[in-house]
DNA sequence: AGCTCCATGTAATCACTGCTCACAACAAGT
DNA sequence: ACTTGTTGTGAGCAGTGATTACATGGAGCT
């Protein structure tokens, strides 16, 4: 009694594709067993999406979403020092990618994140570049951080977050030796050579 | 007069890979286009690589040797000083990934850096095991690290300049404001941040 | 109701890919 | 000269992204 319509397709599709992922890798997400998991014809997805990348696209979108969620909680859970704050979304952020790997590459994959890459990801990347603005003027407006020079200062803690993000991801833990230790506890650690420094004061 | 057997073929193979890779990106490499531009047919590939991974991770084992003579030379030319030449390292790391980005993508996705990969890889991976190691002990042996908790310092190393490298690499080059400027300043300044800390004193 | 319109799904099809296999060509040792 | 083993050939299989002509049926108009 299944309808000719499938009633709504475009999220059975990301449905298909997120569990493609997550078993398979990237590569292992193709159109046609998506399609085929839904219980629609090989043809059906194109509809829905231009090509291959724009469904990746989509549920790189999706992945955003879900990570912007799980930071903005740990976020919460924080308290009120805005240190801490930030400490607490370069964790959430690291935990994701440990968590699930695979979609973290899809989602910093140049070609499936760049705008107009599908509609899904130009909507999310606007709305979280709202969030992301919000967030900086909340730190920068307390003051803790050394005003003079933040450019660098920025793109340090991004760089130094994303980083230790991808080594987990790209599977260099064990050349590292952090296979085994507590994630969570890493990126403290490493967040708090940040903070302090280097070299001894 | 073409011989016909090659002669080289392994080696004409990685050319053709790596022309391919520069030219469209890692999804462009096809065993069959290699294999055409190196003058051979369709199967002639896998008398020489299992299979496609294997032809990518000795692709990625070159990409390694490049990347390890590059550092030296950056390295033996930063002089004396232990800091100046870890940072030297750090940014022949980043400008490699910024070169070639197609190749630096190749070189740490994990199904084709893992152990047993490639012949090739095993290989180019047991001469950089010795290598890095006579660095570390050169910097350790210098005393001008923080010698208490050393393990999160070599980590937040790694991660930032990893994660530098990898921003430029997935393309958030635009959303930080530094597509313009200068990778070299950009790295001296950030790992600058790592050396000094991010708090005022 | 009956009708049309058109977004949605189908099935066939094309070009390309990774990979295998039976076979051919050659180089080297006996 | 004969054999042996490595290397390259060409056909062919299964799976992929993508396009096409066609089928379906829901929404809205008269």
């Amino acid at each position: 009694m299944t309808t000719y319509h499938h009633g709504d397709l475009p999220h059975a599709l990301l449905d298909a594709a997120e569990r493609l992922l997550n078993e398979h890798g990237a590569d292992g997400v193709s159109v046609r067993k998506a399609a085929t998991l839904a219980g629609v014809s090989s043809g059906a997805p194109y509809r829905h999406f231009r090509d291959r990348d724009a469904l990746m696209s989509a549920l790189a979108a999706r992945g955003h979403r879900e990570l912007a969620q799980k930071m903005q909680a740990r976020i919460d859970a924080a308290g009120a020092n805005p240190i801490d704050r930030l400490r607490a979304q370069g964790v959430a952020f690291v935990l994701y990618a440990r968590e699930r790997p695979e979609m973290f590459r899809v989602m910093h994959h140049a070609p499936w994140v760049a705008p107009g890459a599908s509609p899904q990801m130009d909507q999310v990347m606007s709305e979280l570049s709202d969030w992301t603005d919000r967030l900086g003027a909340e730190a920068q407006g307390a003051g803790q951080l050394n005003a003079s020079a933040l450019q660098p200062q920025v793109l340090a803690c991004r760089a130094l977050v994303y980083g230790l993000a991808r080594l987990y991801v790209d599977g260099h833990t064990d050349q590292l030796g952090l296979a085994n230790s507590d994630p969570e506890e890493v990126v403290e650690a490493v967040v708090g050579v940040l903070g302090d420094g280097l070299m001894p004061r």
